[in-house]
DNA sequence: AAATTATGGTTTCATTTGCAACCAGTTGCA
DNA sequence: TGCAACTGGTTGCAAATGAAACCATAATTT
């Protein structure tokens, strides 16, 4: 018999790390769904028209913050319009773009939300020491560049 | 105007994670799909048939090795068997359970891409100090038990 | 200024995924 | 035995995701 060296799934970096995210990713998910009928993408775009508020930020702008592609931001966006959670206008001197902005409704949205994803992430660092945390942030910072798309 | 606190995405643990994780995982599965045609799923699922060679794994233990879920696992299957990259067998005692083994196309595949796998978690590994290294075990030790399923 | 190329955004289609219902076989228990 | 509850695995259907084609507008080239 050969020495076929398997691979041990349960110690393979990527593998622990897919499974954790996709844990964390569906239990927070999960409870933004239930709540307010609110898929992680449509957050997503909430968050980042909050945070960048007053710029009237573009599709395109959205996308880059929250490392969606403009489909996804696209198809997001046509459910907040709907639902009234986000305003969309038209660049006034480029008729391609839209300027988007939050509506109170989805301010309201995401004053209840914050504070969720917050407690979500404080529980997660619960189980972790001070420097572990500190260490996880900056091993964090170093991972993002290397997995970075060409 | 109210004190929104908006919610720093980009410092958000679980997005972090989130985006690692995907980014990681899509640059391995483009690979094993490329040159394999093997979704990631079918790797998971070779991976762990190759390391308990000789237990005649069910699906159902396979499912709880790679925390997939049966469905998911049960498609994998249909394709590997097809490729005859696993032999299904009915077991013995009970006609429900199927025996699962890799074949030798199986082994080839797992034995051609163990080695991309492993190279893969090195180069992730390498953007990393050995402290750094030493503390991501530990937090992805200390992090899995918090994010499991009730 | 007409023709080309590029950009913001949406639509379409094919594939993937998740969930519930299902089928077959097994176990527990009256 | 015979019936209910359970378990391994598959199927079917609906929603999520991704890639390419597409439309309208803008910028660039000649």
């Amino acid at each position: 018999m050969t020495d076929h060296a398997p691979l041990e799934l349960e110690h393979f970096l990527p593998y622990r790390l897919s499974i954790l995210s996709n844990r964390v990713s569906q239990a927070i998910a999960r409870a933004y769904q239930d709540r307010f009928d609110l898929p992680m993408t449509e957050w997503r775009v909430i968050a980042v028209l909050a945070r960048y508020d007053g710029h009237g930020l573009s599709a395109r702008e959205v996308a880059g913050h929250t490392e969606m592609d403009k489909v996804a931001v696209s198809r997001a966006l046509t459910r907040l319009v709907a639902a009234k959670r986000v305003a969309r206008r038209t660049h006034d001197g480029d008729k391609r773009r839209s300027v988007l902005r939050l509506t109170a409704a989805g301010w309201k949205i995401h004053d209840a939300v914050a504070p969720l994803a917050r407690a979500h992430e404080r529980k997660m660092l619960a189980a972790l020491s001070a420097e572990e945390r500190r260490a996880l942030k900056g091993i964090l910072d170093k991972l993002a560049p290397v997995s970075e798309k060409d």
